[in-house]
DNA sequence: TGACACCTTGTTGTAAAATTACAATTATAG
DNA sequence: CTATAATTGTAATTTTACAACAAGGTGTCA
């Protein structure tokens, strides 16, 4: 697409020289701020000179300054998200929300461009035929592990999520091939999981890990569905992470969904109308 | 907002003179050519002057040519929804999940816009002061109910979440002033948690709701985060909606960490250290 | 080490674009 | 049919973007 200017200015440094990165990080600084200005203006921004900015807009697949200038403005419009911006203690309610929206959005953004379709492929037709399913999580992922319980249950597949590190260390050694065991962390790096994801392998299930790439978890899996997350300072816990991972629980959910086929939506239907009687006049699953 | 740039050349010929309204119209016949042309060529096809087109720009509350085609620019940007696309049956991996992944971006930049900042404060201030904090979520909620749980029990205020009905109403008799209670719901119209909201509000907690605005749990809450969820068919469950809310309350949990300041946190750096151990080489929580 | 090629960046100059100031034209009211 | 105001166009000015070329580095190989 050719939309993501911002994004490719954020990711792909590799593609520019050192003063273009210049004029690339002040645009990053306030991209609102240098859709209205000049190249001169910018290019004295940016301590470089205008004929540098011009080579910066071809570097990026424009065919000049204007051209950059209303992609960009298109990309703010669209919300499409960038985001260098880390919270800061002087921030107010409007600043830190912002950031953490587009954070959020940028994090997403990323994750789309870097799943890797094949194993989202594989995923799901190992889902979809599995004969159990099972999800393990700790700490935040223990609440994404119960989401994905609360998606994957409509399926006529019988399906748990464990939270408790002994618990799933059993189920583990519980699962026979043919069955799924679905692995969410953040890090890939809680050895306790990585223990779980050998033993169910070691029994024979299918192992998918939704972590971070090279992890020690990522390698122990037979599927690896890799969320790259450099966020986080030591403070704050997983936020964007977290919040992938569901998002890919929603994409391996729907695909499960089609490969049933449209006769398997009037099962979906049946559950969905279980919940009509909970509710004031008429509305969705909670 | 300008963004109605469009709106208003198709509806308000009043304000524009009569050549005004022809470089109107030649806009409106290919408005993404007309963001690519100079102000001559624009004149030229519209049979009009150069000065004409550009007060033709102030008189819609432009600065100038290039201003207007910005304007446009961001216009056209947003009203060409890349992301209303619905996942069909007919799609192949790449298709659905691209759409899920942007389908989430496109809620939470909706959200972003809408949330409404004072609400967010008050809440924050809120939760800043709490004696306690209780988090109720049913169905998919529940889920988000426990994450946010696990965010907020790290500040020094006693915080639990419950997911179930029961647990939920004895929770909420129990509440007193001092206490705040944040409900989560995808809808507002699951009965038992509206009723829930009035226990806790006849117990005295400030009630909080992060759900659909206008809704029944919406007009019963002391602060309302409302988060607009036009998603969702009656077959799958809520995707969008519950992203959306983990993002609410990362937002939180990120205000109240800025309102406790710097010194706080150490306290939680030392949550974090806690964790060291339980992980291969070095990283981050889960 | 020094000479050469190559890449990056800045300087100068020019064409184009946008805008101003002002003149001409058209419409409008008395 | 004037006088006035509003509208439009012309011409000059200013600003902007870009091309051509030159200067300064950087790295390589004899």
């Amino acid at each position: 697409m050719s939309l993501n200017i911002l994004e490719r200015l954020k990711s792909n440094p590799s593609c520019l020289s050192k003063s273009e990165r210049k004029v690339a990080q002040v645009i990053l600084e306030d991209p609102n701020k240098a859709i209205r200005s000049s190249i001169a203006s910018l290019a004295k921004a940016a301590n470089v000179s205008e004929p540098t900015v011009n080579r910066f807009c071809r570097s990026l697949d424009c065919t000049g300054f204007p051209d950059f200038k209303l992609k960009l403005a298109q990309c703010l419009a669209t919300g499409t998200p960038y985001v260098n911006r880390n919270v800061e203690a002087s921030d107010n309610v409007e600043e830190y929300s912002s950031k953490i929206f587009e954070a959020t959005m940028s994090a997403i953004s990323d994750a789309k461009r870097s799943i890797d379709p094949n194993a989202l492929s594989r995923t799901v037709d190992a889902l979809a035929q599995a004969r159990r399913i099972e999800i393990y999580g700790l700490g935040a992922s223990g609440s994404v592990a119960m989401d994905a319980q609360h998606k994957f249950f409509r399926m006529n597949t019988p399906c748990v999520a464990y939270t408790d590190v002994l618990q799933q260390r059993m189920a583990a050694a519980a699962t026979k091939p043919g069955d799924v065991v679905i692995i969410i962390s953040n890090t890939g790096r809680t050895i306790a999981l990585v223990e779980t994801a050998r033993i169910a392998r070691d029994s024979g299930a299918t192992v998918i890990a939704i972590t971070q790439p090279h992890s020690p978890l990522a390698e122990d899996s037979h599927i690896l569905l890799g969320v790259d997350s450099p966020e986080n300072t030591d403070i704050y816990t997983p936020m964007t992470s977290r919040i992938v991972h569901l998002t890919v629980i929603d994409v391996l959910a729907t695909g499960v969904i089609l490969k049933h086929g449209p006769e398997f939506q009037s099962h979906l239907k049946r559950i969905k109308a279980a919940l009509a009687d909970t509710r004031f006049k008429s509305a969705e699953t909670d």
